[in-house]
DNA sequence: CACAGATTCCGTTAATTCATCGGAAGTTTG
DNA sequence: CAAACTTCCGATGAATTAACGGAATCTGTG
């Protein structure tokens, strides 16, 4: 069979497990219709696949502590990528990093607990380059991926 | 105590359930020093604090034909927001939203399989006002926020 | 068409992991 | 100083997962 294919049961555990990655085997079986074996057995596959990758915590950063969330763009030149990926990972406060086509070359994901801290870090990124801040007010919960794959 | 009081433990503890939530708690344990039953107690009250909010599956988009991210900011007007964000919601490529301040008054992460489907969505979303689309050339990953904690 | 090989499932059972309990040690409160 | 509280440990029972052997189905081939 080639490689990337997922049935429906394969979707459907993969669903269940991305809303709580500890729902007991037997359970996410019964309600896809398998046996706990076979449900673990499709999970195991699924792992040597590279599809699932891995379980994660979800913490909630504001009981954290880090009540806010900003978004920082940078649009840089060429020989300061390198350097300013190195100076990222250093930054425990952001904690998303993407390189960019278009006008900005870097889009962060920062989560810190004050806006003081969020100027740290700007002036920290702006040696870069030309740096736009964006406080985000509000997020919707992510989404989990499952209907995405069936299109 | 304080409500808001982390310990080295806890932080050691939400670290390597962040790393990997399957981890057994008897090896949590090790790890910090503690026996099974003070781990599982700990993670219980961190679970009831709302700072553990869950648990959820790492999946690998690229690996589920979902190869292809974009960040998409839009610049609106106020009564376009409340139908922009229902309009969001049933997309099921669009995984995250965001209401920033700013210039853009959302910013979108979505997955795709082709650029077909990103022009889709971009023309979907087009509707409600000045779309900006970038494409994710390459993503770090995604940080685990222990060391933001401790500051 | 039959038959080997492969795949996927099930039921059973062993191994692992988790939850609960009673009690000890240390801290805070009155 | 004692009572109440917290957090820990070890032990044990409950739940969950992993590891079988065997049945059913599908695939490709002589």
């Amino acid at each position: 069979m080639p490689t990337g294919e997922l049935d429906r049961l394969d979707i459907a555990i993969l669903e269940a497990l991305q809303e709580n990655a500890r729902t007991p085997l037997s359970e996410i079986g019964r309600r896809v219709g398998l046996s706990q074996p076979a449900t673990s057995e499709r999970v195991k596959r699924l792992e040597d696949r590279g599809i699932l990758a891995g379980y994660t915590a979800r913490l909630d950063a504001a009981a954290l502590g880090l009540g806010m969330m900003a978004i920082i763009r940078l649009k840089t030149t060429h020989e300061h990528i390198k350097p300013a990926l190195k100076a990222f990972a250093e930054m425990p406060h952001v904690i998303e990093v993407h390189r960019l086509t278009g006008e900005d070359c870097f889009l962060l994901k920062v989560l810190v607990p004050t806006p003081g801290q969020l100027e740290t870090i700007v002036d920290t990124i702006a040696r870069f380059g030309a740096v736009t801040t964006s406080l985000v007010l509000r997020s919707e919960p992510v989404k989990p991926l499952g209907k995405a794959l069936l299109g």
